[in-house]
DNA sequence: GAAAAAAAGATCAAAATAATTCATAAATAT
DNA sequence: ATATTTATGAATTATTTTGATCTTTTTTTC
């Protein structure tokens, strides 16, 4: 994939994977880029300067001084209401009987609650939904697997095994990156594997819950095409990103947050 | 030497590990990461620097002014519950490198806790795990399946597939009923489906912690007979109800709360 | 209390990582 | 097309990290 990748494109997935682990290493990242260290700590030094990481020796660890800044709690929170919004808008898609396939991330976790009162079947490798389940109605299955701190999520071929014998009639996908030209796309590679083949177990509707800050983003990994998707559910912020031509080509309704079906 | 791990890794665990348990040790970090003792005083030093603990004589402990756990610093040996004292002397043991089945309940709970710091690889169906793991050096493997919000923990078909393929060459084990006639049993069946299996699938050592109120109880479905069990670890409340004999006969060595191997 | 053991400090050499400089190739602009 | 900026990698030099050795300090043991 290094051919047709540009500077930016590099920076956005190295980013990706700082949010998404916390840390990141030059000697890794430049094999997975197949560039040069040199070229690796040139964008590390330049993400520095814009304030999203900060360097250490061997690589990188995500800036996390939100105290100095009071607008980025203001917006932490707005994000987090919007998402909340997304979530219900996305469980509203969810009906009483059904069985549904979720997998791991903040956007789906606040599905899941969306879903407390529902009488459904809840597949997922998401392990904070446990937290949820204890004082909801729905049935919890997990799938198994490698547990991720990280992402309090399981990954790995015993999950993907388990998913064999399971099909489920829906799925609520939350991921990284949605683009017309790529797809959907995360920074791990194992929980894009598990989110391939949770799309793939799954003969219903498939929702893509993200917010509008993945819209256009493109990550490491892909875990389907857009055609396979049926609803995308986000927030006005991706209104100027999506085209009402492109959508209908690919065959994706669009919902935005606060509305309900 | 640099096997995919850079200082800030180190730094980071060394974090969780104080925050988690209030009081860390050089030789014991020194042997964690693989690196000399005098790597490990100059991280302390450095994270005493940042004002995240205080460095003592063989070690740290997490600075006061951080709203967890005040207490826990120096006197964690002495408040411990007898359910710690039997986890910590089960704990002992299991050594770096092993692969251990742990079924679920709250002394085997305990035995998650006391094995933050080994390098092992643990295979539960207990999801309490998880929040252990989040600050922990150990692997972790979820086995799939139903879950049970009352034990947090799964059971079910698609967690006994799982353990197919896995094998185990120690496992811990709580049960609700231990008695030499009938055995080990626990009160719900899915439970002991699942201890059943675990118990099956362990080509080493099993050992049972229970607490004494256990001892000579019969619960409703069996899950082991005693001679396939190693190590009872108990506290001294089980003296009386325990002969010699009986355990010798079954090959069972008996170990008790605050001993160590 | 003194002796023994353990841990910490100091100094130095080796290894790994980073910074600097320079040259080449690609993309953009003129 | 030519010039100019930008991106990349090679080579060299600096800096940081790490571990070994030895000395000093603290803790433990008797």
């Amino acid at each position: 994939m290094s051919s047709g990748q540009i500077p930016a494109d590099r920076k956005k997935l190295i980013t990706g994977q700082i949010r998404a682990q916390g840390i990141v290493r030059v000697n890794e990242l430049s094999d997975l880029f197949s560039v040069s260290v040199l070229t690796i700590r040139r964008d590390l030094d330049q993400l520095e300067k814009q304030g999203i990481l900060e360097r250490t020796h061997g690589g990188a660890i995500l800036r996390q001084n939100m105290p100095i800044e009071p607008m980025f709690s203001q917006k932490e929170q707005e994000n987090k209401t919007e998402k909340d919004l997304i979530a219900i808008t996305a469980a509203s898609l969810i009906e009483d009987g059904d069985m549904v396939i979720i997998n791991s991330g903040s956007t789906t976790q606040a599905v899941i609650e969306a879903l407390k009162n529902k009488k459904i079947t809840i597949i997922t490798n998401n392990i904070g939904a446990a937290l949820v389940a204890d004082e909801a109605v729905f049935d919890l299955i997990f799938i198994g697997g490698s547990y991720r701190p990280q992402s309090h999520s399981v990954t790995g071929d015993i999950g993907l095994q388990a998913l064999d014998r399971i099909y489920a009639n829906k799925a609520v996908i939350g991921v990284d990156g949605f683009s017309f030209t790529y797809g959907l796309t995360t920074p791990i590679m194992q929980e894009a594997e598990m989110t391939r083949k949770m799309i793939g177990k799954t003969v219903g509707s498939i929702i893509v819950a993200v917010d509008s800050s993945k819209v256009g983003v493109v990550s490491n990994f892909k875990t389907a095409d857009l055609d396979r998707i049926n609803y995308l559910v986000t927030d006005h912020g991706a209104d100027h990103l999506l085209s009402e031509e492109e959508l209908h080509h690919a065959g994706v309704e669009l919902l935005f947050a606060g509305e309900q079906i």
